[in-house]
DNA sequence: TGACACACGC
DNA sequence: GACGTACGTGTGTCAT
C-alpha cells in the first residue's frame, strides 16, 4: 500500500523546540540544538515505525497568505521566533535533505493548505495519507480517510487519529463543526481572538445547537445577556477567526508522486552533520551501533545547503505496511437505523407477563435508572430487562417510594432466583440500588464493565464506548435526555417516559450483546478463572460492604475540628507576623511570592511549568534552616488538610438514612487490579503523623456491644516478590521472620542485622518500596534526598545481594517484550503497548509497569480472594460480624464482642491461605473501640 | 468550570 | 546526555 506522510515543518520545529527548551541542549560550540534533535527524533519515529513510502515536509514561506488577512499579526508572530530557533532552521533543513525527503515550500499559502490539498489528491489516488500537524487545525481533513499523526510527546506515545477518534475527542457529530468551534472559540491561530467570553465548552454547546458560526450570529437575538452582547459586537471577529481556521483544500499544487518517493538516507550528508551537532545516539539509531562521532569531529560541515551531492541510490525504504487501523468510516449504527423491540411494561398485567418471561430464562440482563449516580443517595426511576438481542423492556417506577417498593418487590422472584444468572454493566450499582429497596440479588453475575476491565485494564470501560468499539453501535446519550453535566443537569425523573424507555431498554439490550462479545474474549486471554472466581463474586462482597457502611463518631470529629481551628488561627497569625504581611497561606502562588520575592529565602527557587514558585513539602523542608516561618507554614498546611479533607468532610458524607458513611469501591479503575474508594475515599485516611492518626479514632463500631477488628497483611508485596522470584536471600529473611528492611540493609551493606543504622534501614526500606512501586534510581534519590549516583549504587548492591529479584525483573521484561503483556499469580493480565517503544521515556514507563503490575496485582488478587472467602464463611456461619473496609492490604470489620474470638481465626486463616505460597504470609490482627486502636 | 499545585494513603 | 520518572482521590486557588 502506498503510504504518504505530510509534515508541517515549522509546526514540528516549534513543537520540538518548546518541548525541549526547558533544558536546552548546547553543543560544545554553543549551538542550542534542542529543536534539531526533537525534529530528527520525530522524523526517525515516523520512518522507523510507520514506514511511509512517500513523504514530504512543507514549509511556509515568509509571504502574506490568503489565510493571514492580518499580516501585521503574522509578521509579529514570525519575528517573535526565538533566536536559537531561527538558528536551528538551517540545520533542520540539512537533516531533511540528509534523509532524502522532499521539501515543498508554500507560495502564498499556509503549509496546512498545501498539506490539505496534497492529502486530498493523494487520497484519490489510493494512498493512505497521514498528516503530521498540531492537534486542532487538521480536524476537518479527517472527514475522509486521512489520518492525523501526532508525534510522541513527553510521556505519551505517538498517536494516530481517524475520524472516529476526532469526533469522540471533540464530542461532536460532524467533523466540519470543529472549524466552527475553533472560529467561535478563537483558538485557531495564536492571538487571533474568536468571540470574547466564549471558551471551548460554550463554543461546543453553541455549535451543537446552531450548527455554524453564521447561524449563531443570525440567531444572536436568542442568546442572553453578556453572551448575546459579545456575539453581536464581535460577529466580524468570529467570522474572521473561522476563516483563519479553515484549511483550503484546493490550492494550486501538484502531487508529484515520483518526487515524493522516499529513499535511503544519505550517509555522506548526515554523518558530518550529526558529528557537528554531537548527536551520538541519533547517529546510532540511523547508522547502527558502530556510529561514532569522535573521528569526524574535525570534519567541517558543508554550509551550502544544496552544494553537497544527494545520494544517488534511491532505493526506497518501503516495507510491507500492515494497516492496523480498520476502516473506521463505516457509519455507526444507532437506535434509528437498527430494528428493535423495546416494550413499556407500565401496567400490572404487562409486568406479570414480563416476569413470566424472565423466570423462564437462564440468564437475564437488567439495568436500573435512577435519579443520580450515588446508589446510596438516589432513588429508583425504572428497571429495564433484556433477554435476547434487540428485545428489551422498561418498567417505570413511581416517585412515591412506597409504590416504588411494591413494584420492585414484584420482581423479587426474578432477582433473588439463584438459578437465573444476572448480566449488567457496573452491576454493583444496580445490586446496591435494589438492596435499598429490600431486594437481595442472587445468582451468577456477569458484569460487562468488569469483563472489559479484565480483558484490558488500561483502557476505558464505559458502556457507550464499549458499545461503539465492540458493537459499532452508538447508544442514545444520557445528555440528550437530561442535558450536559453541570449544576443545571436535569433528573431522570423529569424525562418523558417514551424517551427513558428507549434509553433504558437500549442499555439493557447493549449490555446483553456486549456479554456475548466479551465471553469468548475472556477465554482468549485466559481470564475466565479470574473473572468467575474473583471479580464477579467480589461484586456481592463489595455491595454488602458499601451497604453496611461505617459509623463515624461526630463528637470526636467536632471537637477535633475546633481544636484544629484554633491551632490553624495561631499558626496563621505567627506566619503573618513573621512575613510582615497578611496573605493567603493556602495559595501556593501567593506563598511562593512571599517566600522567594519578599523574604528572598532562595534566590535559585525552582518554578513550576506555569511559572509559579514550587512550594511543595520537600522544597519547604530544604528552606527550614533559613527561616522558621517554613515550619509554621508546613504545620499550617498539615492541619488545614486534615481539617478540610477529613475532619470536616467526613461528617458531611454521613447518610441521613443510616447515620453511617457508605463509601463506593471502584473495581475497575486501577490498572494493577487494586480497588479504589470514593465518596468518601476511605483508603487515604491519615496514619503517618500523630495528629493525622487521630482521625481514625472517629471510625467506630455500631454500638458498645461491637468492636472494630482490623487485619492487615505484613509486607505483602515484598513477600510476593520473594514468592515470584524465589530469591533465596529474601525468602530466607521471611522464613526466619526477620524485619525485612533491616535484613535488606544488612545484605546491601554487608553487615550483620544488629549493626544496621536507622539511616541504612531507611535506605533499604526506600529501595524495597521503590521496587514495589516500580521506581527508578531517580525516584529513589528524590525520595531519600541523596544524589542519583548514590541511589544507583544502593540499587546495584541490592541486586547483587538479591540476584533472584534481578533475574525476575529481566525475565518479566523479556516476557512483556515478547508477549506484550504481563501476568499476576492469578493470571490477571496487563497489556503494555509501549514496551518496545523507540521513545526511552515511554518505554521506561512500560518497563516499570511490567515489573510492578504482577507484584501489586498479585497482592490485590490475594486480598480479593480472602475477602470473598471470609464473606462466604461469615454468611455460612450466620455470624453478625461485617466486613466494612478494605485498604489495599488491610481489612476492617465491625464485630459483636461475643463473636470476636470466633471471627479472628476465620479472618486470619482465609487471609493467609488465599493463594498458596512457599513464602510464609503473616497477618497482623487487632481489636479496639475504634480503627486507630484496632490497627 | 477546568487546570494546577499540593497532600493523603498504599 | 537529556527526557521524566508509582497510582488514585480530594482540596483549595485562580483564571476564564
Amino acid at each position: 500500500m502506498k503510504k504518504l506522510f505530510l509534515l508541517d515543518g515549522m509546526a514540528l520545529i516549534y513543537r520540538a523546540h518548546f518541548a525541549l527548551s526547558k533544558s536546552p541542549r548546547f553543543t560544545s560550540n554553543g549551538l542550542n540544538t534542542s529543536a534539531v534533535m526533537g525534529f530528527t527524533n520525530t522524523l526517525l519515529d515516523v520512518l522507523k515505525k510507520e514506514k511511509p513510502t512517500h513523504m514530504a515536509v512543507v514549509f511556509d514561506t515568509d509571504a502574506p497568505t490568503e489565510r493571514h488577512t492580518d499580516y501585521e499579526h503574522y509578521k509579529a508572530h514570525r519575528e517573535a521566533m526565538p533566536e536559537d530557533l531561527a538558528k536551528a532552521l538551517p540545520y533542520v533543513i540539512k537533516v531533511i535533505l540528509g534523509f532524502n525527503i522532499p521539501v515543498i515550500t508554500s507560495d502564498g499559502y499556509e503549509a496546512d493548505d498545501i498539506i490539505g490539498t496534497l492529502a486530498k489528491k493523494a487520497e484519490k489516488k489510493g494512498y493512505q495519507v497521514y498528516c503530521m500537524t498540531p492537534d486542532k487545525d487538521f480536524a476537518q481533513l479527517v472527514s475522509e480517510n486521512i489520518r492525523i499523526y501526532k508525534p510522541a510527546r513527553m510521556g505519551n506515545e505517538m498517536e494516530i487519529l481517524g475520524v472516529k477518534e476526532v469526533l469522540e475527542k471533540w464530542e461532536i457529530e460532524r467533523v466540519e463543526q470543529v472549524i466552527d468551534i475553533l472560529g467561535l472559540w478563537g483558538d485557531a491561530v495564536d492571538n487571533i481572538p474568536g468571540i470574547p467570553g466564549i471558551g471551548e465548552k460554550t463554543a461546543k454547546a453553541l455549535i451543537k445547537q446552531y450548527g455554524s458560526v453564521e447561524e449563531i450570529i443570525s440567531h444572536s437575538h436568542e442568546l442572553k445577556g453578556k453572551q448575546r452582547e459579545n456575539v453581536e459586537q464581535f460577529a466580524e471577529q468570529g467570522l474572521l477567526s473561522k476563516k483563519l481556521a479553515t484549511i483550503l483544500l484546493d490550492v494550486p499544487v501538484e502531487l508529484d508522486e515520483e518526487g515524493l518517493e522516499i529513499c535511503a538516507p544519505s550517509k555522506g550528508l548526515l554523518e558530518p552533520l550529526f558529528a557537528e551537532l554531537e548527536f551520538r545516539t541519533l547517529g546510532k539509531r540511523v547508522f547502527g551501533d558502530d556510529f561514532s562521532i569522535t573521528e569526524m569531529k574535525s570534519v567541517s560541515v558543508q554550509t551550502d545547503l544544496f552544494g553537497e551531492p544527494v545520494a544517488t541510490a534511491r532505493n526506497t525504504m518501503t516495507v510491507d505496511v500492515e494497516d492496523i487501523y480498520e476502516d473506521n468510516i463505516i457509519a455507526a449504527k444507532n437506535i434509528d437505523n437498527v430494528p428493535h423491540e423495546y416494550h413499556l411494561a407500565d401496567t400490572l398485567e404487562k409486568r406479570v407477563e414480563l416476569i413470566d418471561i424472565l423466570l423462564q430464562q437462564q440468564t437475564i440482563c437488567f439495568d436500573t435508572e435512577t435519579t443520580g449516580t450515588d446508589a446510596n443517595h438516589c432513588e429508583l426511576v425504572g428497571l429495564s430487562f433484556a433477554v435476547k438481542p434487540g428485545q428489551a423492556w422498561y418498567v417505570p417506577v413511581p416517585a412515591n417510594q412506597d409504590d416504588a417498593k411494591s413494584i420492585v418487590t414484584e420482581f423479587k422472584p426474578v432477582f433473588e432466583h439463584k438459578q437465573i444468572g444476572k448480566i449488567g454493566q457496573n452491576i454493583k450499582f444496580d445490586i446496591l440500588m435494589l438492596k435499598w429497596y429490600g431486594v437481595e440479588v442472587q445468582g451468577d453475575l456477569f458484569d460487562t464493565m468488569m469483563a472489559h476491565y479484565v480483558i484490558d485494564p488500561d483502557t476505558r470501560h464505559g458502556m457507550d464506548i464499549l458499545s461503539e468499539n465492540y458493537l459499532n453501535y452508538k447508544p442514545v446519550s444520557i445528555t440528550a435526555l437530561i442535558g450536559p453535566k453541570g449544576k443545571n443537569q436535569g433528573n431522570m425523573r423529569d424525562v418523558e417516559i417514551e424517551k427513558i424507555k428507549d434509553y433504558a431498554a437500549e442499555d439493557a439490550d447493549i449490555t446483553l450483546q456486549l456479554k456475548s462479545v466479551f465471553e469468548p474474549k475472556l477465554k482468549q486471554v485466559e481470564s475466565e478463572k479470574l473473572i468467575n472466581e474473583i471479580e464477579h463474586p467480589l461484586i456481592y462482597v463489595l455491595a454488602d460492604m458499601e451497604y453496611e457502611g461505617v459509623k463515624i463518631d461526630h463528637n470526636t470529629l467536632r471537637e477535633f475540628s475546633k481544636e484544629l481551628e484554633t491551632d490553624i488561627a495561631k499558626l496563621e497569625k505567627t506566619v503573618y507576623d513573621k512575613a510582615g504581611v497578611r496573605f493567603n497561606i493556602a495559595s501556593p502562588k501567593q506563598l511562593g511570592e512571599i517566600l522567594f520575592e519578599k523574604l528572598m529565602l532562595d534566590p535559585k527557587a525552582k518554578k513550576t511549568k506555569t511559572g509559579q514558585y514550587q512550594t511543595g513539602e520537600d522544597v519547604l523542608l530544604s528552606l527550614a534552616a533559613k527561616s522558621d516561618i517554613v515550619r509554621d507554614i508546613l504545620d499550617f498546611r498539615q492541619l488545614q488538610k486534615l481539617k478540610s479533607t477529613y475532619v470536616d468532610a467526613l461528617p458531611q458524607m454521613v447518610n441521613p438514612k443510616t447515620g453511617r458513611v457508605h463509601t463506593s469501591y471502584n473495581q475497575a479503575v486501577a490498572a494493577t487490579g487494586r480497588l479504589s474508594s470514593v465518596n468518601p475515599n476511605l483508603q487515604n485516611i491519615p496514619i503517618r503523623t500523630e495528629r493525622g492518626r487521630e482521625v481514625r479514632k472517629a471510625f467506630i463500631p455500631r454500638d458498645s456491644d461491637h468492636s472494630i477488628v482490623s487485619a492487615d497483611y505484613s509486607q505483602i508485596e515484598l513477600r510476593i516478590i520473594a514468592e515470584i522470584s524465589k530469591d533465596a536471600n529474601m525468602m530466607q529473611a521471611f522464613i526466619n521472620n526477620l524485619d525485612i528492611h533491616t535484613a535488606t540493609a544488612a545484605n546491601v551493606y554487608g553487615i550483620s542485622p544488629d549493626e544496621v543504622t536507622s539511616d541504612q534501614r531507611r535506605n533499604a526500606k526506600a529501595v524495597n518500596f521503590g521496587i514495589i512501586y516500580g521506581q527508578s534510581a531517580f525516584g529513589l534519590s528524590q525520595n531519600l534526598g541523596i544524589p542519583r549516583k548514590e541511589a544507583a549504587d544502593i540499587i546495584e548492591q541490592y541486586f547483587a545481594q538479591f540476584p533472584g529479584i534481578k533475574q525476575y525483573m529481566s525475565n518479566t521484561m523479556n516476557f512483556a517484550r515478547e508477549n506484550g503483556y504481563v501476568c499476576t499469580l492469578m493470571g490477571r493480565r496487563r497489556y503494555l503497548r509501549d514496551i518496545n517503544s523507540a521513545n526511552a521515556t515511554v518505554r521506561g514507563f512500560a518497563e516499570r509497569n511490567a515489573i510492578n503490575a504482577p507484584i501489586q496485582g498479585s497482592a490485590a488478587d490475594m486480598i480479593k480472594i480472602a475477602m470473598i472467602n471470609i464473606h462466604r464463611e461469615l454468611k455460612a456461619q450466620k455470624l453478625d460480624a461485617r466486613m466494612t473496609m478494605q485498604v489495599h492490604d488491610e481489612l476492617v470489620f465491625d464485630v459483636p464482642n461475643h463473636e470476636i474470638e470466633l471471627v479472628k481465626p476465620i479472618i486470619m486463616h482465609n487471609m493467609k491461605t488465599a493463594i498458596k505460597t512457599e513464602v510464609p504470609i503473616l497477618v497482623e490482627i487487632g481489636t479496639g473501640l475504634n480503627w486507630l486502636e484496632a490497627h
